[in-house]
RNA sequence: GGCGAUAUCGUCUAAGGGUUAGGACGUAGCCCUCUCAAGGCUAAAAUCCGGGUUCGAAUCCCGGUAUCGCUACCA
């Protein structure tokens, strides 16, 4: 066992699975992914979801972007039990672990230039002849043997792979493993001090398993980039006298040119999806379905009913394209089939963001509120479109869209019609789908036009869009007073339109 | 180069010896219609290649190919 003085975990048994983030950058949809997995699985089995910061790194850590993790993650949903633990804070630990190894032979000084190690082919430090014939070895130096005159001072600690036999791991995702020794490095556990330190920086490989043995981690979910790691792990595993957790590799995301997906595919930050205006759940959905299936025809599944389906053996071991085409259809079939209490939070933030939130829309207009939303979601692809698509049923200010005033302005009566329309709408005693309706189709029918001419023209004067919902549903929630008022303003938007004394042709 | 993994419509996937190889996204068309969506219907679209095993293979085995991963005193 590794020093228990300032051990975490409690006793209780059951599942305990950890996310395990490197500050070197923003979160990102594979680690957002691998994050999603753990915690619908934790959830699963009532687990315990640990958070641990992998900072053991120095050189490209960056200590701000921590929060920045967080923040994603509390956007994802994902919330954790215990942590966030820091590496950086629990090196001691790793290091006792190392000194340990040596003092008891499973691991040994080295002092040898790392580009001995990198590369990998140095058969032996001795012959060069070696190289070309015969396949590669990996390379294994005489400090292994204890080298004459090494300076403990100043060396690695290296693990001493033991040769002539294999090892094994079972993966959850992808079945028993096993491998030979001869093929795994003597890979460093601690790293030889630098100037002026009195003892160097655990690695990885040490790190992660004292801490996972640690924290009595149970399941090791993470990227299928860790597969050839694991035997290593599971050799440390065995060398600190601790038994292997279950280890469950989840494929990789790749871009849509199946390279490993990295800035050059665009975003890939979990952050600028949620500036875009996507719904969490949704994207929740979308990842989920990116290398884990239910095994049935089911695509829409709210995260409840992720998690009381979520099993290992429904991971795929293929790695998945990003496609974002999907996400944004997932994000449609969010904003249009989520109960409206629930996506009302998520517009209102919207709103609040492009300052066009009324209070009152929460209060006593809050029935008003929740029928527009209702009636604008099902045109609604992304968040903001509620603040500038749909502008105008939240604000008397807004453009017409040049677009839309092409293609529905064009006529020269509709400057007159408009006025009339206006001025019957102001007489109207009731204020309700049937009644405009009727009143402009008895307009329509007067001025010998089609109906649809009047109401694709009236629906820019009032919402400035060509594109909005049906226009009977949209006066209503406007309300009479402002409809009247918009269709003046259009009346004289369509006058100016055309120099006075100029008439124009087709 | 070495070691390993993986391979079903363009994409995500289902089927794990016997199915017309299913669903979803996307694409195309039709219907609906006051715009545009949504919705409904329809269509095109896949078992990497080659050998085996078997009455029968997408499914099991072998080889090839491709892709991805690892091959750091990065994580």
């Amino acid at each position: 066992m590794v020093a228990t003085s300032n051990s975490i975990g409690n006793s209780s048994g059951g599942v305990r699975v950890r996310f395990a983030p490197s500050p070197t950058g923003y979160l990102h949809v594979g680690g957002a992914r691998t994050a999603l997995f753990n915690w619908f699985f934790a959830r699963r089995q009532g687990g315990t979801m640990i958070l641990r910061v992998e900072d053991t790194d120095v050189e490209r850590n960056r200590p701000e972007l921590v929060e920045g993790i967080l923040d994603g993650l509390r956007w994802l949903g994902v919330d954790w039990d215990e942590g966030p633990y820091f590496q950086s804070q629990r090196l001691d630990l790793h290091r006792a672990a190392a000194e340990k190894l040596a003092a008891s032979g499973a691991a040994y000084f080295c002092d040898c230039p790392p580009e001995k190690y990198a590369g990998g082919d140095a058969v032996e430090e001795t012959d060069d002849a070696k190289k070309e014939a015969g396949p590669r070895r990996v390379t294994r130096c005489a400090c292994r043997e204890g080298k004459a005159g090494l300076s403990v001072r100043n060396a690695a600690i290296r693990f001493r792979v033991p040769l002539g036999t294999t090892t094994k791991f079972d993966d959850a995702v992808f079945g028993p493993r096993e491998v030979a020794n001869e093929e795994i490095e003597d890979f460093v556990l601690l790293r030889s001090p630098k100037d002026g330190q009195e003892i160097g920086a655990p690695t990885y490989q040490l790190s992660a398993v004292v801490d996972d043995i640690d924290m009595r981690i149970t399941h090791v979910i993470r990227g299928s980039d860790h597969i050839s790691n694991t035997p290593k792990q599971a050799l440390l595993y065995r060398a600190l006298g601790a038994t292997p957790p279950v280890f469950a590799h989840v494929p990789l995301i790749l871009g849509p040119d199946r390279t490993r997906l990295s800035k050059r595919h665009g975003a890939t930050s979990v952050g600028s999806y949620r500036d875009e205006g996507f719904l969490p759940e949704a994207f929740r959905n979308f990842l989920a379905l990116l290398g884990w299936s239910p095994g049935e025809d089911a695509q829409f599944l709210r995260t409840l009913e992720i998690v009381a389906r979520f099993s290992l053996e429904g991971v795929s071991r293929t790695n998945a394209v990003f496609d974002r085409a999907k996400l944004e259809w997932f994000n449609t079939e969010y904003l249009q089939k989520l109960p409206i209490d629930d996506l009302l939070p998520a517009v209102q933030a919207e709103l609040e963001r492009a300052r066009l939130w009324q209070p009152e829309w929460a209060k006593e207009k809050r029935e008003w509120f929740s029928k527009t939303v209702d009636l604008l979601r099902p045109r609604t692809r992304l968040l903001p479109d509620f603040s500038t698509w749909a502008r105008a049923f939240f604000s008397d200010s807004f453009e017409y869209n040049p677009q839309a005033r092409e293609k529905f302005w064009k006529d020269e009566r509709l400057g007159s019609m408009l006025g009339k329309l206006a001025d019957a709408l102001v007489a109207l005693p009731e204020w309700n789908h049937d009644a405009c309706d009727h009143v402009l189709r008895e307009l329509a029918a007067a001025e010998g036009v089609k109906a649809g001419l009047l109401i694709n023209a009236t629906r820019v004067a009032i919402v400035g869009q060509a594109v909005a919902p049906p226009l009977f549903e949209t006066m209503v929630v406007l309300g009479q007073r402002p409809v009247v008022n918009r269709l003046r303003r259009a009346v004289e938007a369509l006058g100016a339109r055309i120099p006075p004394g100029e008439t124009r042709g087709n």
